[in-house]
DNA sequence: CGTAAAATTGAGCTGTCTCAATCAATGTGG
DNA sequence: CCACATTGATTGAGACAGCTCAATTTTACG
């Protein structure tokens, strides 16, 4: 089992830890509300953001308008360990709920990867995780059905979710929209509202008031590859 | 622009050197045969390939037996930069042409890593670049029609073979069977059929004899976003 | 409490799949 | 160098997963 990686070599306090407990590459916290995009990694940028509390999805446009959805950010998670040091990304950070996140300093981050054999191990575990979710959500998108691909986002966030509580709730605070969901997994929104309404049908899930619950793990992991 | 990141530092001498060019983590290098899998890294692997010559697919099976492409690893690429430190990963590396690899010690290249901030940066360099195709490749699978994605994937072969060779040709050797493009564009192999069909009924590309000119790359490339 | 955003539902429609058959090409052993 | 065997390409008919668009209801929010 792996831990979780870079951001707690920076923060041993912990995520929520006041800002003299930092190291001195963090910059003070930011507070926002849901809905609003608030970060796009477009031009030179000098920092990076660091979720401290709330959920953010990283997502990139097509010239038609179109959306997807590349990852989602949870608490205590930094943005995309793998683009740390690409000065030009065109993603653009969306928080789902309100947000509170920091910003790291990038050139001091860099410094702290060379001197520190420890931080730099930790930001290549970062980065092959990154790069094995990645691979997964190519193997869903390009092999998988749309039920099973939101059966898997499903388990996915909620087995994450349970990595950082470390309690293992089947139930937990979901605040994604069905047009979220729709973007992440390659779908429309209206479609992914029929197979969530098969899911209840089936009682595999119950989804209501922003919390979601899922009924029988073992039956909705056995419908991933069957 | 980008150089060829990791390889290029670790070999000045160039990619078809003798052996004794390269650096000592370099082991002697291999041939094989097109469509042999000559490299699964399920356990514990304390090497990893370069590819000399050939081309080669990088592929995650589902347990159904359907198959994902995640990249093709053209001469002087490495496998796969981020997972260059897990020692796990499910995929396999299968021959598409006739195929020439040295495999790099990975101890070696860890501890070249932390002295040779260099070797680092290239490194470095290499898992963005390949996080963004990565990411191209979501986008397309998520968000793109059939036609669209082999039309990229045409593209960015051609763009990467001309990134090497120095000359812009559009006409290349194209050792791709129709369903290992399926496989890579997440459709089937008799649809992929008709796509191809339709691209040469509208004169975008000529393909034959496992050669392929592209003969109107503005309006391919335009045809992705549209 | 009114308004905007999400969820739900339905009626077509189309892109892509399945399966199967045929044809072409490539390789292999004799 | 031929005859067969295998693998890949091409094509067609039918099926269905998932899309579009639009209408309606529900929920969230200032």
């Amino acid at each position: 089992m792996r831990g979780l990686g870079l951001c707690r070599i920076l923060i041993e306090a912990g995520i929520d830890a006041p800002l003299s407990k930092w190291p001195p590459i963090a910059q003070v916290g930011k507070t926002i509300a849901a809905r609003r995009r608030f970060f796009r990694s477009q031009e030179h940028v000098d920092s990076i953001p660091i979720i401290c509390d709330g959920w953010a999805a990283v997502a990139e446009f097509l010239p038609n308008g179109r959306r997807q959805i590349l990852s989602f950010l949870l608490p205590g998670e930094l943005l995309s360990s793998s683009t740390l040091f690409e000065s030009c990304v065109d993603h653009d950070v969306e928080a789902l709920t309100p947000i509170c996140y920091r910003l790291f300093d990038r050139a001091g981050l860099w410094e702290r990867l060379v001197t520190d054999p420890k931080a730099l191990s930790s930001f290549v575990n970062d980065c092959a995780e990154e790069k094995h979710r990645l691979d997964e959500l190519v193997l869903d998108l390009g092999r998988r059905k749309a039920h099973q691909r939101i059966a898997r986002l499903i388990l996915e966030l909620m087995d994450r979710l349970a990595r950082r509580s470390a309690v293992r709730e089947p139930t937990f605070n979901f605040p994604l929209r069905q047009s979220q969901i729709a973007d992440a997994t390659g779908v429309t929104a209206a479609y992914v509202n029929q197979v969530l309404k098969g899911f209840r049908g089936k009682r595999l899930i119950k989804l209501e008031k922003r919390s979601l619950t899922v009924l029988d793990v073992a039956r909705l992991r056995r419908l991933i590859d069957e």
